[in-house]
DNA sequence: TGTACATCAGTGAACGCGCGTTCACTGATGTAC
DNA sequence: TGTACATCAGTGAACGCGCGTTCACTGATGTAC
């Protein structure tokens, strides 16, 4: 995983397996859930015997490990790359679609967005290893947050914010510098909302009650972009 | 189930009992999760033979629905008897009063928060029998927002709404008969802000970054009690 | 370029384990007369 | 109140199954000289 090109016949060979054994285990991951996940039906799969997978994953927590890093990795890269996809300036449209990317990416691989934004799996202790890929699409957002600060385009809201509420602040003041405290929170009710509502629509709890998702989250998501930057200009 | 009161001790010992696995089996669930809930251990639990637990419930599928409906039906009560804590006028209280309830139950409760609002169970479908409590919840807040209605307490948004949008919003009109289609896609928005934060929360994404859960639930509620029904007067 | 040795991938058998569910049974509890 | 029969709870053995992980092994690939 340091190196960075396979070089030999044997490492290329290593690395091509090892991606087809998280592609086979993403697959089992969607039929089965999580916990469910067995090296056994993966190596079944793939026509090798079981203790061969323990070449490439020491065990079954680690390939769950690498599946979980996987997903926040893609997540983190849909919403970058659909931030890319808008001019700099256009803050409406670069939130909407960082939060379309990320429900996209959700509502293709709604495995992998339930194994890192669902329940946790049981008895997993996520290790250390997770938590920079997890960040990452966060920042995205955050940096969104930044830029509509620093083009003064943040909606200010004057009213009081408790003591406790400042005071945890701290972590999230460090990751977008400048933005005042009243934005940070709105910026937090907007993420939380995105992720509800995805979380809503895969799993099953907007079933029988909305059907055009698309057209509703697109609509939430740009009342939630006038509520951070205002009524758009266009 | 159906019978009002047990009068033979048969059916006092059968509905002691039937109580007695799913207490256990809850206890199983917030150690181990769902997909791990084994009949054998809660068997092995109670002293009894793994077999007899089938005189109770007639598959290990019917006990996790068994629960599932538990869980739904205390969610719900705890929103309507939070709900009945405030003056039927106070709007901003009343919605303070259901989420707190809702969130209060849920940190009391994680794995049958989880079970409920969670990853679904791989390969269970949800038998018909749990929707009608499911909606008991959201029934609760559709109420108070009936409510705020009638007293003229919804703030108006004059934003055009998407025709797609509208037109999805049927089985949401009729659960709150009279609400202007603005008023309900805002509840809708606090609503899923409601059970994202309480998601992140439970689930580990707020880790490192918040640490009065209280306090910020409790501010974001407040703020989106505005965006409901405007600024408190008092 | 050729040889000797080290590294590594994959095999197949085995370990000990737990699971859901079925079935024929025993004995206790409830019901009808 | 007493008896005969039906209902039900719980037993214990068995079914067939899959799991994670270990280990000694074979043979292929890579490396150093």
């Amino acid at each position: 995983m340091a190196s960075s090109a396979p070089r030999t016949a044997r490492d290329r060979a290593r690395a091509e397996l090892t991606a087809e054994i998280k592609a086979t285990a993403r697959r089992h991951l969607a039929e089965q859930g999580s916990s469910a996940l067995s090296l056994r039906a993966v190596a079944r799969d793939l026509g090798m015997v079981s203790s061969a997978v323990y070449r490439y994953f020491p065990s079954r927590d680690e390939l769950l490990t690498a599946l979980i890093i996987d997903a926040y990795a893609a997540v983190g890269e849909a919403a970058a790359s659909g931030d890319g996809t808008r001019r700099r300036t256009d803050l409406p449209g670069r939130l909407l679609a960082i939060a379309r990317a990320i429900r996209g990416w959700a509502v293709e691989n709604p495995a992998e967005y339930a194994l890192v934004y669902g329940s946790p799996v049981p008895g997993y202790q996520a290790p250390v290893d997770t938590i920079a890929p997890a960040a990452e699409v966060t920042l995205v957002f955050l940096r969104l947050i930044v830029d509509a600060h620093e083009a003064g385009r943040l909606v200010a809201d004057p009213a009081p914010i408790p003591h406790a509420v400042r005071a945890d602040l701290a972590v999230l003041r460090e990751a977008a510098p400048g933005v005042p405290d009243d934005a940070i929170l709105r910026a937090l009710a907007v993420w939380t909302e995105l992720f509800g509502l995805i979380t809503f629509e895969l799993f099953g709890h907007l079933h029988n009650v909305i059907h055009d998702h698309d057209a509703l989250f697109d609509h939430q998501l740009r009342v939630a972009g006038r509520t951070l930057f205002g009524t758009a200009s266009h």
